[in-house]
DNA sequence: CTGAAAGCGCTAACAA
DNA sequence: TTGTTAGCGCTTTCAG
């Protein structure tokens, strides 16, 4: 309604000064400045965003794009707009305004998001998920993007914290007294402590392989007392691989899993596993997408690492004495 | 990047001429016009909306409000970014841009839309649930603000058409042979087939007042033989009520569900009712926004009221011969 | 049918 | 420390 004229001809200044003080340069007079902003606030100005963005050739805008989740990724089970109201949080502290820009889903995504990025619509895109082309293409304009995880070809991504949730899975099981500790993560390197695991399996992630990888296990003699895993699948399929020579998961094997997912939900005994917070990755979003905005350089490398939380579940215990 | 002028410049015509042709004036001349849609689709000029914005003091963007759902809400069983789809998919024709917004959580989220009215952020307002006041006063702001059902205070509203589903349900239970139909549904008014129903119990929407309805309902002789009740949450009183007194729902009388709700996941046996697709739902709000944003009176009526469909259940059989 | 030009509200460079 | 002013890219009136 009111623009920044009325303000300034109601206060006898110039709308110069009024701008200046309302952005809070330092070259204005202290007194002055409180004056315009008791104005402002008292007549509920607040500067058009059009002609501010036109202006400054940018838009004040985050988007996060919400494509609908694919049934088999990683990420399916975590709340979208959890995740959303985490980012949310971070960011109107600097007063950047996120929207959340629903993907048609009988278009092509790419074409929406295509029209989006030509129009200048945001200064910034995060993704979860979505195609490694389409986001190389969006990198390849100038418009930073960020995603989470498994997610290529951005401008900078924020990952899970693979090391220190490990870590603290042989922690916990050493220190419940277990003394033959297998692991079989999927995540690259090694954690710290990783000397008090005694066998290393083969990498697996799905059902599947956590069953083939039960058959590797019980090759061992004498069998390990407990086993990390990457996540609630690949225990599943591990539970099934005990079961089927007699033993018992969590009486005859501790079980971790690093991830939990919904599989892990009518799973008996329930998992011990780990969470992340939608909250916390929100929030690692919003500063790698404020990093980015000023100036850090766009490598496309992991900026911010989210720990996880620990969920106990009855499929960790002491060992048999 | 390019600006209109680059465009003007390069096929030797004004700036005024190109906009004209891009915006569909009748006053241009046909071999002009498609010279300049051809250069713009091959240079993939689109307009600054920052500029557009500025001039024409519209944004052309719909703003959807994400309120974190209240749990007793009965709309937190209606998968929000379903409808938001069904929104976009009807809006995206009519090159409007749908974005949702999220409110954050421990502000208050009157000062979230309040900021956002007053900067002109969008043309007009989707919202699901939310608080009447603030409503009121987004409408005196005078942007048109629709949502669903039960909020108030706003410009449009779509609605479930309550009648048509009650109707639909009084004819399935005589097709299948009833003779004796009860009915308690929460909704004013009555379907034209309302004839057929025998009794007109209490309206109930709980699943308290469900079991208060059953006990009202075995009062009567002889007893109904089908019963219409507003949700699941009503039918789980009902089931209740009916095995206190030694009787099965569905084999000694047939119960109708108006509206599926996640109280009747579990129910044995599971609750004949209806859905409303969210898709659909969006695409009424989408409709009812175009309609308000060209002119239509915006006076708080139900601009549009969705059909429900019909779930198969084991709870509405044949009557007891 | 087309061109010229005003001006939307704002920021920033420049002048005072 | 403040005022003045150009101009961001677009739409739209007004002339022609």
């Amino acid at each position: 309604m009111s623009s920044i004229r009325d303000l300034a001809r109601g206060l006898g200044v110039s709308i110069g000064t009024v701008s200046r003080a309302l952005n809070g340069r330092p070259d204005v007079n202290a007194a002055t400045r409180a004056r315009i902003l008791a104005a402002a606030e008292a007549q509920g100005y607040s500067a058009n965003p059009a002609a501010r963005s036109l202006r400054k050739g940018s838009t004040n805008i985050v988007g996060f794009l919400f494509a609908p989740p694919e049934a088999n990724s990683p990420l399916a089970d975590v709340f979208f707009m959890d995740v959303v109201q985490g980012v949310q949080g971070a960011l109107c502290d600097e007063s950047l305004e996120l929207v959340v820009l629903p993907c048609p889903t009988d278009d092509s995504p790419e074409a929406y998001v295509r029209r989006l990025v030509s129009r200048r619509f945001f200064d910034a895109l995060i993704v979860m998920g979505g195609r490694d082309t389409l986001n190389a293409e969006l990198v390849r304009s100038g418009v930073p993007v960020v995603g989470l995880a498994g997610s290529g070809g951005l401008s900078a991504l924020v990952d899970f914290d693979h090391q220190a949730t490990f870590a603290d899975a042989i922690t916990r099981l050493v220190n419940l007294g277990h003394t033959r500790v297998a692991a079989a993560p999927a995540c690259p390197g090694r954690p710290v402590n990783a000397a008090r695991v005694q066998h290393w399996l083969t990498p697996s992630t799905t059902e599947a392989e956590g069953r083939a990888l039960g058959v590797e296990l019980l090759s061992l003699d004498p069998l390990p007392t407990a086993l990390i895993v990457e996540n609630d699948a690949v225990a599943a399929g591990i539970y099934a691989a005990l079961r089927t020579s007699g033993r018992e998961p969590g009486r005859d094997l501790a079980v971790i899993s690093c991830r939990s997912t919904a599989r892990g939900r009518n799973l008996q005994p329930t998992p011990a596993s780990y969470t992340y917070d939608p909250a916390l990755i929100g929030a690692a979003l919003a500063r790698t997408v404020l990093g980015l905005l000023s100036g850090q350089p766009a490598d496309g490398s992991v900026a911010l690492a989210v720990g996880g939380v620990f969920v106990e579940g009855s499929s960790a215990g002491r060992p048999p004495v």
